[in-house]
Order: C-alpha cells, then structure tokens, then sequence
DNA sequence: CTGAAAGCGCTTACAG
DNA sequence: CTGAAAGCGCTTACAG
C-alpha cells in the first residue's frame, strides 16, 4: 500500500516532551506557518475563523513561540533592560516590582543591569550589554536617566529607551515625570500649615536633578507664602545617612535650633533622628522633621516619620509599558506620576 | 577582467553601523565558520596558531556572537532566571548584585522573577518562564528555594538550579547553605557572655526553614551553656515590624522584663524598638537587642543595632557561578556561606 | 585538527 | 487573505 498522508490530529504532536514549534501548528490546523506566524504577531490580515481555530490549537497543546528563533529573525531580542545607579534597594526593587506587572504574558522578561555612573566606561557598559542582548528597550532610572550622554549614545545606536526624571528632559514619548519639586512643596506647606517658621532644609548633592527639585520645590514654596530660608538653614549633604548626620550636627548643635527639618530623602532623615536622640532633642516635641521617599525605614524609625511618597511602582510600570507600545503609538504628553505627603509621628506644631 | 576572489581585509566587513557575524570573521581569517564556532565555544580542537589569529581579529572587529542565534541552535539560552519569594528588598538586591558579579563578562544575563509561594499557580508560572525562555538554569532563593514542589517541577523538566537554604536540602551540586544556625548560636553565645540570664526570643513563622534554624540555633547554644529557655520566653511572629512590635508588647509589658531580646529578623527587632521606646525602656541599658540580617534598618536605628550579618552578596555570587559552571565540574561539597555577629550600640552586660 | 551540509524556529520579501 | 522560498546567526552530526 502506498504512503498516504494520514488525516493529522493532536496525537501527532512531538513526542519525548518536546515543545511544539511553528510547523506542528501549520501542519495539524492545515495552514501554512506563515499565516500561523501572522497570527503570532496580531496581524489583521488573517480571516476571523482561521485565526480563531489556530489558537484554539495553540491553547490545546501549550504551544507559545520561542522568543530566541523570533528574536533572531526580528533581529531583536525580547528583553527589557533596567539601567540604574542608584544604592537605595526598595527604590529599585519597587521599580522592579513596576516593570514586571507591566511585562506579564507580555513575552517580555526583564534583565537587570546596575552600573556605576562614575566609573569612566559605564557608558560603554551599558552599549555593550544592548547591543549584544539586541535588548527590545531600556528603561533609565534615576541617576543614570539624568545622564545625557547615555541618552545620546542609546539614540545613535538606535535602541528605543524611557527615561524617569523628576523633570522633562528629553521627548514626551520617552518621559516619564516624576514631579519630586511638587512633594518638596507639599512638605513646605504642611509645615508651614503647622505653624512653623524656623525651618531647615538638608539637601541632596546638588549634581542630582532629582536633589535640585527638591530643594528648589522647597525653598519656593515657603518663599511663595512669605518664608525667606537663610542660606545658613540650607545645608547640602549626600543622600546618605552619614552625610545626614554630619548635616544634623551642625544644625542642631548652637543654641539656636530650627523647630522643622525637611531632607531630602529618608536615610538623610534617620540621621537627623540619631543626632536629635543622642543630643535628647525629643522628636516631634522639640523638633519636627519630614523626609522623602517613604521607604520602609520611615514607618520603622520611631517616631514614625512624615515622608514624601513617591509611588515607585507605578514609575516602573508606566516606563516598561511605553516600551514594549506598538512602533506607531501617538504619545502627546510625557507619562506623570506625582508624590504625596504621608503623614506620621514626626510632625506637629511647634512649642 | 575575470571576477576573482580578493584578498579579504577587515575593510569588507560589512558596513552601514551593522555587526560582524560568525560568517564575516570566517571569510576575513581564512577559517570555516564551524573553526571559529569552535573558538567561541572553547573547544580544545583549534590549532593555537589558528585560535590566536582568529581571536585577534574577533578583538579587532569588535565581534560578539549572537546571544539568539546560539540560543536557537543549543536549544538553551543564555539567561539566568533569579526564583524569589521574599519581601526584604536590600536581601534581593543583594543577591542581584551577587549574582550579576558571577556573570559579568560571561555572556550570561540575569532575568528576576518575583514569585508568591502561597498563590496556588505560582510553580506553574515558574515553569512557564524557565520553558518559554528555556533557561539556562535558575536559581532559587528563600523561601521559595525550600518548597520541594518547586524543586521537583525543575527536576522533572531538566532544568539545572541552585537552592539557596539555611541547611542542605539537595545534592551537594545544587546546594549553597548558609547555616544560619550558627549565626544564632553566636548571638547566644554573645549574650551569655555579656552576663545576661533572663533572655526572650522572638521567633519567625515556624513555617520557614530559616526561622526553624535560627530559632534551634539559638535555643541549643543556649542550653549547651546550661540555659533553658522556658516556653514563656520564646513568641513566634511572622518576620515582619509590625509582628515584632506585638511580640515585644507581650515580652516587655509585665514587671518581670527580659534583660536581652534577640529576634529572628532586623525588622522584628525593629518592633522591639518601637515598644521599648515608647515605653521609656532604655535600650540598651535596661534591655540588648540582638537582630539578624545587618540589614541598612541595622546601623539606621537608634541607638544601632547589633546583629547577625549574612553574607548575601556571597550567596548569590556563589549560587550563579555554579549554574553556568561547565557540565561536568565536579562538585564535591555544598557550597557554604557562614554569617557572622557585628556587634553595635543595642547590646551591653544586664545592669 | 578542519570543513560542507543540514537544521534550530521563527520572519521577511515576494508572489498570487 | 494565504503560501513557498530564502534567510536570521549560530551549532550538530557527519565526514575526512
């Protein structure tokens, strides 16, 4: 009896626990793997049933499409990059956290890659690792986001990228705006609201943008109700919690104390709590002090502490989702997240 | 003129910005593409005069091989999946940072992949990611490194990990323990040496390896030095501040106080302070606390905390270089990692 | 020690 | 709306 081919069924599917490819679902639904393949990647131009009867067979036997063969013939890989310099580990894993609610059942995975924007060949680095993952995009997190010759080099080499700042700094389509200069307001009018008048300010370092904003959303906002800070109420640290310290001491050490500090950020904070607590300045009694970032320490301090929310998860979310939109997709304005106040143990009127 | 063959330079590469291939630095070296494939996989079959020229003018070029492309013909990428189940940032970060060090310049990449043990889904979403992607390996880290079910599943579809416990629970080839019994042992041994004779212990959920560890840990070395602890003294929590914070309520509200607490986290002893603090119990002259992670929270409270420091960086580090080890290393022993005591401000001899 | 052929599982470019 | 051919950049299996 001649070879005849049989009628194909599900039974035969690869066997040995091999995955179905391509071919298996062509050949079993009796299209072609081209029409299979448009059907992978959403094309329109399939009819209505045979799209509907290939992925009933896709459900069936668990096929999905291996992303290394597609991404070797789209000539781009299937992975986001994450691109940050930055010591502060609940920021990073929130971002993390973001990212990744953004690329689930995307087919997105998300690779992870810390630098030294110091060090003289990050940028290097970070070519490196795009070109030879051929990384889909990158999102760029604070500091690194604010690094403009990183920006420029992933333009040229032609890798689509999102950059979070607490300010615009490049197109709207690849923003996204954090507004830390609206929480530091926040922060100045709650202050104010409470009666205080004597207050100071510890800063970040002021190659920082995110720093700049912060303090300038401070500074501004007393200034706009009337509250004029002397330069000797502003001292700049390193968004540490030593540098905090040593920021603390020469703050809290005359006789002629602020009633408020704000900092900005939390570990900065702590170290203002360890200097009030070793000096036997009772917080928030003798002195009120409001940090930034609501991380886990500032429920964990005692007092609790007041602290500028910044809602990090929806930050990383927002930037994976711009990358992984259509080609085509219109972006009129940059993508915005804004922080708020959470008020805690750390603040109350003035005595 | 006849067309004939030219001698090939580095000047016919291909040009318009786009990379060499396997094929470009065949022709320009003279050599079979499967002679330099050989070379890219250290293969032990290449003349070394033939390997020298042809890595010379890989270095010239600037060539990288396809990570997609040898993916599709290994059927394996080259990715490293990070298994976790585990809410303390600075501990995943950590072992970010550990595992991105083993892979530096290895041509592997790390992809996270936050999990949540107690959904019901979440080995099959573990068995998605490592298939779809085909993972090089994966490694697995607490808590979701003790669940059997998700060792087996792994297992069962060949795919290589490493499983990060406080106690061997695997091959050897697979294990890096981290004995976090002898961390707690020493913090015992600690107190017992500062004199003190009336101390609690506030427990994690008895649901974790880890917990059960550090909790045996410290009671044995207790007993072995002739200290029973009664039941009294012992309050399991859940890992968390706000569960150490009702745990130390118990402990600390009698008259007949405890003179040192040790905890089986940082944030439970986080709790403590919070409760000691509030009721004006001065740590640490009327009450030593002893934590364990030397997480930040550690040296950001006040006064600082002693604890057991792990070495989390270590762990990871070890973890992924034994995933992309070639096949057959022979591994005799578990790897190990040992934690240590770094004693602070919050411990000091009962008064 | 080296090489020519076939194949990994997809997409692109072209044709109908 | 659908398909047959060629190709993405590598490796495997086989041959010498």
């Amino acid at each position: 009896m001649p070879a005849r081919k049989k009628p194909e069924s599900p039974a035969a599917l690869p066997t040995g626990g091999k995955a179905a490819t391509i071919n298996d679902i062509a050949r079993l639904s009796g299209v072609s793997k081209k029409t299979v393949s448009r059907i992978i990647n959403h094309s329109p131009l399939v009819r209505k049933d045979t799209r509907e009867k290939v992925e009933a067979l896709m459900r069936e036997v668990g096929y999905s499409p291996d992303p290394m063969a597609r991404g070797l013939a789209f000539r781009r890989s299937f992975l986001i990059g994450m691109v940050y310099d930055n010591p502060t580990a609940q920021y990073i894993v929130n971002m993390q956290y973001g990212a990744l609610d953004a690329l689930r059942d995307s087919g997105f995975e998300l690779v992870v890659h810390p630098c030294d924007s110091r060090s003289p060949g990050y940028i290097d680095g970070v070519r490196r690792f795009v070109q030879q993952q051929k990384l889909h995009g990158v999102m760029l997190v604070p500091r690194a986001s604010e690094d403009q010759a990183l920006a420029d080099m992933l333009a040229e080499i032609g890798c689509r990228y999102t950059r979070i700042a607490s300010v615009s700094m490049d197109t709207p389509a690849r923003m996204v705006v954090t507004h830390d200069r609206d929480g530091a307001a926040e922060a100045a009018e709650y202050l104010l609201s409470l009666g205080h008048t004597d207050i100071a300010l510890i800063t970040g370092p002021a190659a920082y943008r995110s720093s700049i904003e912060r303090t300038d959303g401070f500074v501004q906002a007393l200034a706009k109700r009337g509250l004029e800070l002397p330069k000797s109420r502003i001292i700049e640290a390193g968004y540490t919690f030593e540098s905090g310290v040593v920021a603390a001491e020469k703050l809290l050490s005359g006789k002629h104390r602020p009633t408020a500090i704000f900092t900005g950020n939390d570990e900065m904070a702590a170290g203002v709590y360890k200097v009030a607590m070793r000096a036997g300045i009772s917080i928030p009694r003798q002195l009120s002090v409001v940090g930034f970032d609501d991380s886990p320490l500032a429920s964990r301090l005692w007092p609790s502490l007041t602290s500028v929310r910044r809602n990090t998860r929806d930050t990383g979310r927002t930037a994976a989702a711009m990358l992984i939109q259509p080609e085509g997709t219109p972006m009129l304005a940059a993508a915005s997240i804004r922080p708020h106040l959470v008020i805690r143990d750390s603040s109350q009127p003035p005595e």
